[in-house]
DNA sequence: TACTGATGATCAGCATACTGATCAATAAGG
DNA sequence: CCTTATTGATCAGTATGCTGATCATCAGTA
């Protein structure tokens, strides 16, 4: 493990940043200007109606920090709205626009696209074996960073 | 495909994600204050005295602009040295510090450490064939990112 | 040699990520 | 009901990473 070329910590570096290029090249070809982190809050925010920021961060796990951010672009771009929230008056709702529909559906050929372009170099069984090995390495480190993945808990949070 | 959580773009940031807070959590406990990139960086300059900021870059698979700032930090904190080129006026000389390599030296258990926890959820068959297969969808793509992998050619350009 | 193109480094600007702090609002306890 | 602890969101500050531009210098050629 000597070898910079066999250490996780850097392979995990530079797949993520051949990922990331993938994605912005696929979804501009396509015509759009969203970011994978984009993306993943804006179809989190879809299939979860009045989803509140801290919910947002645990189900695609971002921090809580930078969701506010990214949150302030969607709404720029008249993707999202958000609302204050009504049980909880901290807290903000996020809701999908009609055009924030409109760009999700079409955007995600793309975003196919690009999933299996990144592990172009694969077969189909290396690349479900890559895959399932990802998410078991994750799952056994979910807690150790400041951003971990929660479950949807119930449809939720009540 | 659907399903985030069988994305190879997400679980990328994800492992990532977790492999920075890991390396970040050992090498702290172990005294020290540096991150990945400046790792990485260090230990480059180590191995191929008098590097130049564009051949460091392509050989840790960094964006030139990034090299600056990383520099800029490493030579504050008297771990590198960068010094006006003698062949070529425009190009910076990296050298290690005595500072930089007692640094080196020291963190280096901390580093492999991390590079363990990271896989820990894994077997150690597991953890290699994960290796292989990033190394492998790395190498497919690996002039799809604006920061490239550029073997060494030799010790040094020309 | 003078011109032209390429190259090394840096910069401004933007978007993640994180640390730690603050502030308003809520929840829990006595 | 009132005090205390907790929680949702945001902010300031720092460090990657990238795009595209600029500037100085170098290399190749007419």
């Amino acid at each position: 493990m000597t070898e910079m070329r066999d250490m996780p910590g850097h392979l995990a570096r530079r797949f993520q940043q051949i990922a990331v290029a993938v994605f912005l090249a696929e979804v501009e070809a396509a015509g759009f200007d969203l970011t994978p982190v984009q993306y993943a809050a804006l179809a989190a925010i879809a299939a979860n109606p009045a989803l509140d920021q801290i919910t947002l961060a645990g189900l695609i796990a971002y921090d809580r920090t930078t969701i506010t951010g990214v949150i302030d672009r969607l709404a720029q771009k008249n993707l999202v709205i958000r609302r204050a929230g009504v049980r909880d008056r901290r807290s903000r709702e996020l809701l999908i626009t009609e055009e924030g529909r409109r760009t999700l559906d079409a955007i995600t050929p793309a975003v196919e696209a690009a999933q299996r372009l990144m592990v172009r170099g694969l077969t189909k069984v290396e690349a479900n074996e890559l895959i399932r090995l990802m998410q078991k390495a994750i799952a056994a480190g979910n807690e150790l960073s400041r951003a971990p993945l929660r479950e949807d808990a119930g449809t939720q949070r009540q």
